[in-house]
DNA sequence: GATGAATGAGCGTTCATTCAT
DNA sequence: AATGAATGAACGCTCATTCAT
């Protein structure tokens, strides 16, 4: 069933009055979606909070949709910077080092707008998007499985693919879940720690059992 | 805060008729919640996929915040039913056997119906219902709880109350992840066993560094 | 536009219990109406009410307007009771002692259920039903025009159709402004005075203009 | 009690395509008032009447309630206008002619609209617009009551409050009557000659009885 | 370009009425 | 006769989208 709702913006804007008016509508948007949920997120509130009319919002933006892909792929391009900054010579760190390193960045990167992922996650109707946030998690896959080709003689899984999915899941799930509902642990060392051991313990060879 | 919105089934079916109406109404509710999410789950599609008019399903249901508390009530029984097939007598088993016996049945208790309980945790405003909803959660978090407590001296972690959650986040991310992108990894020996050595390592006792 | 809904009740009841199930209909539907006006009395609270399933509702009155036609017949009649109670003989009184007979006795019948005579004017939308409340209107009306026909030479209105108009019209509506806004009033020797002395006023010979 | 629903206007018309839309939908509103009654008059019939969308009609008013009300406004404000006009002055004349004014102001105020008088009175449930509605009522009233206090001596009443209230719901329901019902009379000095005589009688000392 | 008035399908819900049991 | 499960048109209201100005 081929998608009618065009998702791609409208044009790319030149002038910096166009700028300024697309970046309002994205904040605006994001705002609205926080606060109220996709569905109850109305393109006539989001254009009343840029301070545009919704005749000019649908200038830049074919459709709702499309409004809340240019969000989406905003924010995930902040959680990959975020991801990325210092991330480089963590390859060159011994493994607990390292997967410390991963964790916390990965911590930081959730972070960056976790109530803004939420309702993304929870809320948006998945729609084709191939661009989704999934571009971050792609990203940070490849070079985790990059990462443990590299080391593959000092680890314990064989299957690095399901080792990174499986890791990957659980770090995800957990920031989510402690931005939930225990926002306060999630910048303690006590979690760092907890997950670091998780993903050593996980990955690390088998101890030779007594 | 008072509710309005009335949540309590309307009536109890007397007649096999009235049976069968409630249950088709039930399962087409779950179909089309799965399919579409909570908001977009209108109560007339429900009522058309079930083969019933909307009069009928507002005879038995109040509103449609009560059908889906409904549903939320007989998947959640399921999923407790399931998990508690063949629990007892895991407390006995050593660390190692216990643990993969908790993960099968997670495993089974949570691939009862994935899709619909992602919709349920992700999409359906929180009712009243958090008792309701998370019975299945809670449950587990005890039993786990208790396990640990007990086996206190040959485990790893200090802190039990964030061991738990940790290791159920992981658990149910891990499950409803590949239930959703690899399903037929979910019956694999391998995947268990993968969890498994996730869950021992993070349990067992720190290993000495050589 | 002719119209489709029936009107007529459907059956006589000619046995005891279809009498009592006719009555508790009658009782339950005027108790409803009081309570939530027309529109929102259901047929479905009153059937409840009087203790029978809508079905039984329907096999006496064909529509929900057939059942409220019947309430309002009943209600009339109870009213033309009343006012006719030791009407006989009022005729033969002088002018001032007949007028205050007649005012006691138009408060005394619109008193019978005025909740009731309430909702049937302003709420029941109106059928062309011929039966309505008017039975007793017409009645009364036919009564005083023959009471001024006789004593003709000693009031003062000419055209007596319009006088008898006037003076229901507002016996009619004080009764009813002082159920709804002062029902104590009601009651009271002060405001049958005064409403004697103003049908007096208006019916006496002109008084000498000095 | 906080209400819920608005019932404030929505927002003002700039232009004159709004103006219009306004406007059409308040006659509109007024007509299908008078035709089917406040419970039986959706706003899809008065959207349609008036040629515009639903969704027009909620840019401008934010419920059926609010839309009623500002029907209401007109009306009341259209009835006290035609009141006014002239009334000034009268409070001059001798009792016979002022009281002539008045009936035959009233009689042009409540034949403005009476049917939709008639519908406001009776069929709209009453909102928190008490002020509203009998505005023009209470106007009228603290008129006539300043009227009589000055006249105190030369008048029979001593009730004055009573008094006011005994014609006032005379004249409003005569009008009403004849205006439904022979609405030809309405215009004739015969009626307006009868009234005047039935509130002079009323009002007048009682004369000495031979 | 930008505006915002206008659209109308669709929502959750009610209730008079029918008819298989 | 009596039941009550089932029906579905209609309600008040929302909101993504269009287009005349």
């Amino acid at each position: 069933m081929p998608r009618k709702t065009p998702t791609e913006p409208r044009k790319l804007p030149r002038q910096s009055r166009s700028k300024a008016t697309v970046d309002a509508l994205l904040t605006a948007a994001a705002r609205i979606l926080k606060r109220d949920g996709y569905d109850r997120a109305s393109v006539n509130k989001i254009a009343a909070l840029a301070g545009v009319s919704v005749g000019s919002l649908y200038q830049y933006f074919p459709s709702k949709e499309a409004l809340v892909a240019a969000v989406i792929k905003r924010h995930s391009s902040q959680m990959v910077d975020v991801f990325h900054d210092g991330f480089v010579g963590l390859g060159q760190l011994p493994l607990d080092q390292a997967a410390r390193g991963v964790v916390r960045r990965a911590f930081a990167a959730y972070a960056v707008d976790p109530a803004l992922r939420k309702v993304i996650l929870e809320d948006v109707p998945k729609l084709e998007m191939f661009t989704r946030t999934q571009e971050f998690d792609q990203t940070l896959a490849l070079m985790l499985r990059g990462y443990f080709e590299y080391h593959r003689h000092r680890i314990r899984p064989r299957n690095l693919d399901l080792a990174v999915k499986i890791l990957m899941t659980c770090v995800e799930s957990i920031t989510e879940r402690f931005v939930v509902h225990d926002a306060a642990l999630l910048d303690s060392e006590e979690l760092i720690d907890e997950v670091t051991t998780l993903v050593l313990g996980y990955v690390a060879e088998a101890r030779v059992e007594e």
